[in-house]
DNA sequence: TTGAAAGCGATACCAC
DNA sequence: GTGGTATCGCTTTCAA
């Protein structure tokens, strides 16, 4: 029921506080059967140690903070889930802080996370080219950012954007479509435009890239605009997110072309809601968040422990989650 | 930049420690001035007072822990939100933990909480019939349980069910629709049996009810089944979630039934993505999880401050998010 | 009005 | 091998 504390364990087992200490440690030198029979009776009685006095003792808390501006979480919860994966094992937990984009919010969040004396900080957002609304640098605890843009010479992860279109490029070409199209959202995207740049170095210069916005609508209306032209059609659209991806599906349908035999499509997020439900289930790039969020939480906490790591931006690679919205292949 | 103690500030004040907990934190008697000296050099020289230490003294660390098995996280976000907003005035910051649905992984997520000596835990899920797969009763700290099934005799908050399909039932009725349909869920779950019955109440106890899963692809199905008949066709259809009404909104489309001229729809959940990207975008009830996770928080701090609450399930009230695909009303 | 000292729970150094 | 004691940063009696 209450606490128990290391005193309780002492008196229980006839020795002193600082023998159990040195026993529950695997600390000094004791008899193997002290040792033994104390851990028996700190089990017994339930006892476990005061995190807060610990950390007071180690300048650690055992603790990071995530701080994100992704309100709807498409992007935070895998990389968060990835975060606490990482560190459970270590025993490290995660303090989850929505700061929408509010620079006084943020302020509070990052302030009362430091006053808890958390080991480092993981920034995440929804782009790499945007920052959060407010200011890292300079804090006394290591930082590490995720999917959003860090402060120079800062540790910043973030998914690969060219090599990710370039293998659904690859994709499309080695299952021989030949007329291939990139449907994406707004240009002043740098993802947006990293991709665009990859689409067109594998699949030819003269490949067509219609830009938009990052919803279904807009995958209706470029297919509206691609087959409202004279000349062939496309039979291979890469799109620049899943939701595109829908809606340039059912805009194929509804126009009596059929996917995946006329078209293949593909998206981009893997964002399972979105890709299974699709009529046919969304063949889609997959930015392994998850693992981010697994190295994110790793690279903040060897920081909290002193080591050097190299600054600068990582990009990690995407995969591809292959359903049946480009025929061929495993599909 | 390392850590500024309250020794640094009785030092640059030329006073004692004391004094200056004092100060800060306005108790005893003190010459005004000094208060104001004192307080205005903490301020100068950036003093934020340590939280583990306070905490070690308090034995609170205004912290609370949310624990959930919501992966995919539509309803744990928005619940998330309202219980951080709740308490970051409070100065009370939040761990998240996702348990899956692992009983292992909830019991080492739950001791790392009671080891960083949380001052409650709050206990989200998907489903207010099934509960977390780790035993949270008997723990030295309230526990308060949100959309998830709780101990007995714990506080436990969860949306009003009955009371949103009523609202939503009376919305077609009043809208003219006479010829109600509700195609929600799996009837294991408590929630569909919940609104169905209220359906019925609403619309008459002879009104159809078809209980699939919750998917689009069930939408479809159901309309067809519907529409597959001989005789008059609905002209009004509740939907157990978005998902399910987006699937209904295409199948209906897709046989050219006009939607809402012929067919008023509407949804469940209010998940804005789904409801806005729905052509037209879909009427929902919405279940008010931010308000849901306000009050969970205020309740467990409550709690933790040794308030009395009465134990039991406390529904919260459903709104509607009117958008067009009733027709008439304000669309 | 201010300051010295005890103590929150745990660890580690140094005697014994 | 084991136990006393100082210490982490802060608050709170109690004395001066």
């Amino acid at each position: 029921m209450g606490r128990t504390t290391i005193h309780d364990v002492a008196r229980a087992a006839g020795v002193s506080v600082s023998t159990v200490s040195k026993a529950l440690n695997d600390n000094g030198r004791m008899a193997v059967e002290t040792r033994a029979r104390i851990k028996q009776v700190a089990e017994d009685i339930g006892f476990r140690p005061n995190a807060l006095a610990r950390g007071l003792l180690f300048n650690r808390s055992f603790t990071i903070g995530l701080l994100t501006n992704d309100t709807y979480g498409r992007f935070t919860l895998p990389v968060m889930a990835g975060v606490s994966e990482a560190l459970v094992d270590k025993g490290v937990s995660v303090f989850l802080c929505a700061i929408e984009d509010d620079p006084a919010l943020g302020k509070i969040h990052v302030d009362a996370m430091l006053d808890k004396q958390v080991d480092g900080i993981i920034a995440t957002g929804k782009r790499i080219d945007r920052s959060l609304p407010v200011d890292l640098s300079g804090l006394p605890v290591p930082v590490v950012y995720a999917f959003t843009e860090g402060a120079p010479d800062s540790v910043t992860l973030t998914s690969d954007d060219a090599q990710g279109a370039g293998i659904a490029t690859d994709w499309l070409l080695g299952l021989g479509r030949q007329r291939l199209v990139h449907v994406t959202g707004p240009q002043d995207f740098a993802s947006v435009r990293e991709r665009a740049m990859a689409f067109r170095m594998h699949a030819g210069a003269e490949a067509e890239v219609l830009c938009g916005v990052w919803a279904e609508r807009w995958g209706h209306e470029a297919v509206a605009q691609l087959w409202g032209r004279v000349g062939e059609k496309p039979d291979g659209i890469f799109c620049g997110n899943d939701q595109i991806a829908r809606g340039v599906i059912d805009a194929l349908r509804e126009r009596g072309v059929r996917v995946p035999e006329d078209v293949s499509v593909i998206g981009f997020d893997n964002w399972e809601i979105m890709a299974d439900q699709a009529r046919p289930p969304l063949t889609s790039v997959d930015m392994n968040l998850k693992e981010l969020g697994r190295e994110a939480g790793r690279t903040v906490l060897a920081l909290a422990e002193g080591k050097i790591i190299e600054p600068g931006l990582r990009k990690l690679p995407c995969r591809l989650a292959v359903r049946q919205s480009c025929g061929g292949g495993s599909a």
